[in-house]
DNA sequence: TGACATATGGACCATTCGGTCCATAATTTG
DNA sequence: CAAATTATGGACCGAATGGTCCATATGTCA
């Protein structure tokens, strides 16, 4: 058993609903208040437990790449098809854009536009991440060539890339509230553009 | 001539420099302080002639989009090809990418990713803007349609819209610091998808 | 039970935030 | 010149910021 007076909270729970306060909102947008809020926790167990609010921002940054890889991951071991699951993925992402009452696009994208490269740690992070999205993409696209779905030539480096940009491309576009339509063309462009 | 006591600084110049900081930081990351600093103007003259913070930074949106559209517009008039033009701007955006000591992105997409649309005005004015990209780019692919550049079944709209919802991609990718090869396939793969 | 270890509530902190106010300075107009 | 108008410098503001400190509460272990 663990020594000394038990935590109140279950840090995956509070860990997860500041991410998405963080995803909503921001890192600049977001006040300790509002942690402290969505959270429920104290103001001495938010120190205590996730040190300081830039800590707590990149614990929730890694916590967000790890449920969505684990997710895709899952997926992508279950479709047979590698275009199939590419589509599905961006299919999912494109029909969940009207359903979230606010949309909240992509936290690494955010992320990403918020910060850029001035906070070396954060940038590694959501790098880092982005990263492991290519390489979904790419082990998914691999797949395909093996199906004969992607022309043999292709570069699947190049082509996850491809991906992965577009991937930051609609989450923006998400997040301006476009038309799902809109959307909706783009990823049949895309698709045909990696075949 | 103008009543009262004249302007001691440029406001254009001013404003520009503000845009600059808005860009390079982001509007919650940008305080008051960094903003009288890098304009060189008193806080009292800020609020005379930029009401409030909130107030500049939208002004700071229409001048960047006017710059910018100003800019494509007399290139596009100039070039002959419509996707010479379009390969072209979106090839000097990769090439500034890693020019600038400071990678900056995209003001709109940065301000996209920042508010979402939690902010009815300034999203507005993100929205109409990129609105604005994409009539140019739709002017440019129906030059490239004429001169059979462009399949005729082409939909532009929806292909305008795919090449903003590149844009949007690419800036995120140059702001999180990418290699430029990569930004240049890319590039390619996209020009190649519009054809 | 008492020693030990950890968690929590809440007072407290300096600093910074965006913003206002007013006296004074610099103009033009009559 | 005086009156009118606008700009500027600087004091001032309340509220919010992220963060610390410490007494107390709650648990385990010997």
């Amino acid at each position: 058993m663990a020594l000394g007076r038990p935590l109140e909270f279950d840090p995956k729970t509070a860990l997860d609903a500041a991410m998405h306060q963080f995803w909503m909102n921001g890192y600049n947008a977001t006040s300790l208040q509002d942690l402290l809020r969505c959270m429920q926790i104290s103001k001495s167990s938010f120190y205590q437990s996730f040190s300081s609010k830039e800590k707590l921002f990149q614990s929730c940054i890694v916590h967000y790449c790890e449920q969505i890889t684990q997710n895709l991951e899952k997926k992508l071991t279950v479709n047979s098809s590698g275009i199939k699951f590419i589509h599905q993925t961006f299919n999912s992402i494109v029909n969940c854009s009207d359903t979230d009452e606010i949309c909240k696009g992509c936290l690494l994208v955010n992320t990403a536009n918020e910060f850029g490269q001035h906070n070396e740690k954060i940038s590694k992070l959501v790098n880092s991440s982005l990263i492991q999205f290519e390489k979904i993409f790419k082990k998914a696209l691999k797949k395909a060539k093996k199906q004969n779905e992607v022309k043999r030539v292709r570069n699947l480096s190049t082509l996850s890339f491809f991906l992965v940009s577009n991937l930051c491309g609609l989450q923006t576009m998400i997040k301006n509230g476009v038309k799902k339509k809109e959307l909706q063309e783009h990823v049949k462009i895309m698709i045909q553009a990696i075949q």
